[in-house]
DNA sequence: GGACGATGTTAATCGTCATTAACATCGTCA
DNA sequence: TGACGATGTTAATGACGATTAACATCGTCC
């Protein structure tokens, strides 16, 4: 063989974020089922069946990156949420989805599009976390605007998501800062006229 | 055989309709990787190989799908956009755009997602057709804004964009009409706010 | 009333893919 | 220094999926 099978370097603790990394970059540009193992396990260097020493399978690697994302998403959701001016409370909550979405495109394609692939199992508390990230946008929104009724205030919610992570399309024909002002400057104006 | 083979309603007119219809549903669900031609079939009623009498393979169904898509999205562009009023033109814009995404939820996420699929033949058509009718866009928000740089005009069209495609996952909540006149006026308002 | 084209069906074919097995290598540490 | 756990590698294995082959059926039209 021209190389040895083991590594020498330990590069153990970074591996499974290594994988983790790769494989959004890879869903997200061509689909949870139009990425293989094999080109995962490439993207960082290794061979497909590698991959089962760090996790249980495909699923597994999808299912672990968006709870992740999930739960990072409404774990700070939450805390910004809880600013007391609503006005200001929406501002933190645009910054850090907006800073979430310009920093990691591929997690929020992926987010955003392969639910559907996570295993039952872990499906739920993705599900359930996804749910509480978006209420807190309609609960500071409605503290802002309390006249809008309440599903309209969520349907508000979902698009102005839907603009914000029009991200990956887009993002590389401007600047980061350009694009994160752009896009605050367009979600703040599109939930406050809704 | 339980069933005779040949079918006796003539039903050939609508049958290609048929099939790209219930491929778009499952592409835009499952993605283009995730459903098989097997599924494409079983939803008409029909074998998975009997689908090769109508396209000559998976790629020409999404193929033919994007192209038609494109070219109804361009060529309507072109119309509304031609109002001289830079004004009345973007809300024919908004309004076509609108009235497209909430009647064919399948059709803009598949659009959307799925041009990489596409054999490169064809590829090439279907993006100068996106990229035609996001420039109509481009122009006469140009028209309405003179003073915002053209990078950031295309930007904020494609961040627009998001904001109405996002209409496959939140659509369910509000009737039609409300939807429609939701996306409009945020929309309207983060362009002319950008 | 029989030949033909349009449409379907079921049975190969062939490749890809996820997953598992069997077999190294390396670092560690008793 | 030698056994072991962590990590990798290259061969199976077993499904599944796209596409093609071989074989009906039906309607039409001479």
């Amino acid at each position: 063989m021209t190389s040895p099978a083991g590594r020498t370097t330990p590069e153990a603790p970074t591996r499974r974020a290594e994988i983790l990394a790769a494989a959004a970059e890879l869903f997200a540009r061509r689909g949870f089922h139009g990425a293989s193992i094999g080109d995962v396990g490439r993207a960082v260097g290794l061979t497909g069946p590698a991959l089962y020493r760090h996790f249980s399978g495909k699923e597994a690697v999808l299912a672990e990156m968006l709870l992740d994302i999930s739960q990072r998403l409404h774990a700070e959701g939450l805390r910004r949420a809880a600013e007391p001016e609503p006005d200001r409370a929406l501002d933190a909550l645009l910054h850090w989805h907006i800073a979430f979405a310009l920093d990691n495109p591929a997690l929020i394609t992926v987010h955003e599009r392969e639910l559907d692939n996570v295993p039952e199992a872990q499906r739920h508390e993705i599900r359930r976390l996804q749910r509480a990230y978006v209420e807190e946008w309609v609960r500071v929104l409605r503290r802002l605007r309390p006249g809008l009724p309440e599903d309209r205030t969520r349907a508000a919610v979902h698009a102005c998501f839907g603009l914000l992570n029009s991200t990956p399309y887009s993002a590389a024909a401007l600047d980061r800062d350009s694009m994160a002002v752009l896009l605050h400057t367009m979600a703040r104006s599109a939930l406050t006229t809704a």
